[in-house]
DNA sequence: AGGTACTGTGGGAGCGCTCCCACCAGTGAT
DNA sequence: ATCACTGGTGGGAGCGCTCCCACAGTACCT
């Protein structure tokens, strides 16, 4: 029987002191080129490299953590109760973004699904043990406790959405009040005058971000904003399709409505289907997200596209340069810690 | 200026001496309470755990794992050029099993990216390193390394979808030779006899069977296979369209199509409608994943849905006794180590 | 000739755990 | 009484790193 944590190594994997020994140099040394430190004279820098190469030397990144305390990973927290969020290409494109800025660097991404109670306890156990260097948060309502737990435990975050116009962390937002203007300026040349508007959850930020867009374009546009085409939805298909049938009901003459997301949409033009109203000839619709959705509805979506893959790449910046600057006492200003990135309308034949 | 790692600890967080401390215990004893070793008097443990609660206490892993070489994560694998695979319902479903089942467990789970041959790079260090506990590999090509690199390292895995009837590894699929069964089945029981089939790409396995399917379902029906009706597609839409219309210029009598991914029915739905072709009318038509997209096409797709979510869940079931049985000398027999699980059709209108 | 100021380097100490050996009661068999 | 055992416990050693102090060497002043 072997030392102690023999398992599985024939051999053992190599450690810096072996490759100190091989290279003829001392630990620290090795430790300097890995860890790329400037204060190492070329020749021996590259025989440690002539090393490490030869033993096929990987670091232990247990150790590393141990005796640096950090981690080099940082947390993707999914509030995945948000089914809604999880299956959307809302949430597989950020990861794209996300995966790929980070695979310019060394940290690692680990995926917390914070949907029960039972797993919200664990994800505070968690980030109680900082074992992560900082975490990503996305769509997060206005009342979560998450960001103090955060600040709390002075874990650098940056958050996808703020909560509030006063949101305090940094942030990185697509372009909702613009997006929102977009949308209903497109239908406002195309002629049409009686735009409802069917919203998001009211407790998000973006969808009241989005209302403000919808009111700024009507009365940039010279036309009051009439309530009575505002009517609250909540993100789902069946919201939609509520909310457009009480439009409907209320405002018969309507002849276009902005849908807050493309799910919305597709229950509003259920509604409309079953009123016998034609898209777009009777009522224009446009929706928001830009998902696999809108192109495959009947007829398909116009819709506002956000840069969802650009949004995690710039939430990673953001994370990556929290966590560096957390060394120098932080309270630096918010000035490009929030991030609001544009908007792109992409018409298609509903509108 | 403090000793050394002191960065931010305001007091430090408690460690295992601490609370052996408090509890009036050795450090020994602490550790074996928080591992839930059975060799610990009631009354000690009550102490032990009373005191963890009253410091807060939370393992460090870094230590942990420095100490008993093991990290309590998994990685998941994502060989994400596919962008198919990431964008559709499949991989956030997973991504739901695998997070419920794995947040029953105090493994974390890591998502590495393998698109470009620079994170392919990243990720054989990484598994060199012995990062994690084992690996979840999905949608993995016949002639990927992967597999075997892991075997080298001894890393415990678990695919999704074996690369051919002879896998080796441990693997968890739906029952696409069923599923594609049940698709044919069900448009011969509604009359059709001119069936298509739209396949996969050739080089996944799982896109073999369901051609498999498609012939024995046809046989079963003591139909001859017509070779004129199988074409070749690739999972997309653009390829379904292609396939389509060349299927319908080789047989304009075909009555019915069995695409093999929803995707490519959409595809398929549009070289129809462009040759003027009625849905169900004239031509029934069949997806497979029961996609977001299946219930949203017009008309909306019948479909067969894989229980996603289950296989998710089932991986981590596999891998985690992976992990834990490869203290015994492994070579146990294949027994439940390769599942196979049931498909179910969701009839729509389109056929 | 003796400072002073570097740049490079070696290696001790320590990060917070787990593992295991030693040890101390009890308990039952001899 | 003596000799196994057994369940329960304490604590040394060590996991592989990073940090930092100490020190050699060289270069440039006084």
């Amino acid at each position: 029987m072997a030392s102690h944590g023999a398992r599985g190594r024939s051999g053992g994997r190599p450690t810096l002191e072996e490759v100190a020994a091989r290279a003829g140099v001392g630990r620290g040394t090795v430790s300097r080129v890995i860890n790329g430190s400037p204060r190492v004279s070329d020749a021996t820098r590259a025989a440690v490299e002539a090393a490490v190469a030869e033993l096929g030397y990987v670091p232990n990144t247990a150790a590393r953590a141990l005796a640096a305390n950090r981690t080099d990973a940082i947390a993707l927290v999914v509030p995945e109760p948000e089914t809604r969020f999880f299956a959307e290409p809302y949430f597989s494109d950020m990861l794209k973004g996300v995966g790929s800025e980070l695979s310019e660097t060394e940290m690692q991404l680990l995926l917390i699904f914070a949907g029960s109670d039972r797993e919200r306890q664990r994800l505070a156990q968690y980030l109680a043990a900082h074992r992560v260097d900082g975490v990503l948060l996305v769509s997060v309502h206005a009342d979560d406790p998450l960001p103090d737990l955060l600040a709390q435990l002075e874990i650098p975050a940056v958050i996808s959405g703020p909560r509030s116009a006063a949101e305090t962390l940094p942030s990185v937002d697509s372009d909702n009040y613009g997006g929102a203007r977009q949308a209903v300026e497109h239908l406002l040349s195309r002629g049409r005058s009686r735009i409802a508007h069917i919203t998001g959850r009211r407790d998000v930020y973006g969808a009241q971000r989005r209302v403000d867009g919808y009111r700024a374009a009507l009365s940039g546009a010279g036309h009051e904003v009439d309530e009575t085409l505002i009517e609250g939805g909540d993100f789902t298909e069946e919201g939609g399709r509520r909310a457009m049938a009480a439009l409907l009901e209320r405002r018969p003459d309507v002849d276009a409505v902005f849908a807050a997301s493309d799910v919305t949409a597709a229950g509003a033009r259920q509604a409309l289907r079953e009123a016998g109203r034609r898209i777009p000839d009777d009522v224009a619709l446009v929706g928001y997200d830009d998902s696999a959705i809108a192109r495959h509805l009947d007829p398909p979506l116009t819709s506002v596209r956000q840069p969802i893959e650009e949004m995690g790449r710039r939430m990673i910046d953001l994370l990556l340069t929290e966590i560096a600057d957390r060394r120098p006492l932080a309270s630096r200003g918010l000035e490009r810690r929030q991030l609001v990135l544009a908007t792109e309308l992409v018409p298609r034949s509903s509108s």
